[in-house]
DNA sequence: GTTGTGACATCGC
DNA sequence: CGCGATGCCACAA
């Protein structure tokens, strides 16, 4: 157990982040947004907040990065790999689960993005 | 107590 | 579709 800040709350929070990373599939990938959203309900009143920062959030919860957490199935919702010193290394790993990149080093979200409910379906995205 | 930064997301051009 | 600019919460110095 890496050692946090004494800030419980968020600690729990993070806690929370890994929880749903731990959940996804090899070959598949999530955006912190999607995690921030399903996590918290977004309030009304810090919606805009949460979804200005919840993300942030996320990342930090990232940057602890325990070895029980799947870090490196987490991007951005650009389907891309954050600015993080290791992104290549990322990629790389990715790419070990099946996850494809196009010249633009982009994830193609409508194909590898993890969806809750959908992971071991044969439901084949429309592929354009 | 104040200032700066951060594994992001969204809006506008 | 790509790039630039903005917003917000919490933590560290």
């Amino acid at each position: 157990m890496p050692q946090f800040t004494s800030p419980p709350k968020v600690l729990d929070y993070n806690i929370q982040v890994w929880e749903i990373v731990r959940q996804i599939p090899a070959g598949k990938v999530t955006s912190y947004g999607r995690i921030a959203a399903m996590i918290s309900a977004p309030i009304a009143e810090k919606a805009k907040a949460y979804r200005a920062f919840g993300a942030r959030w996320v990342g930090g919860a990232m940057a602890k990065c325990p070895d029980d957490v799947p870090w490196w199935r987490v991007i951005n919702s650009q389907g891309k790999i954050s600015a993080r010193p290791s992104a290549p290394r990322q990629r790389e790993l990715l790419e070990t689960e099946g996850v494809v990149f196009d010249e633009k080093e982009k994830i193609d979200l409508k194909v590898f993005l993890w969806e809750e409910g959908k992971e071991s379906d044969s439901s084949q995205p429309t592929l354009l």
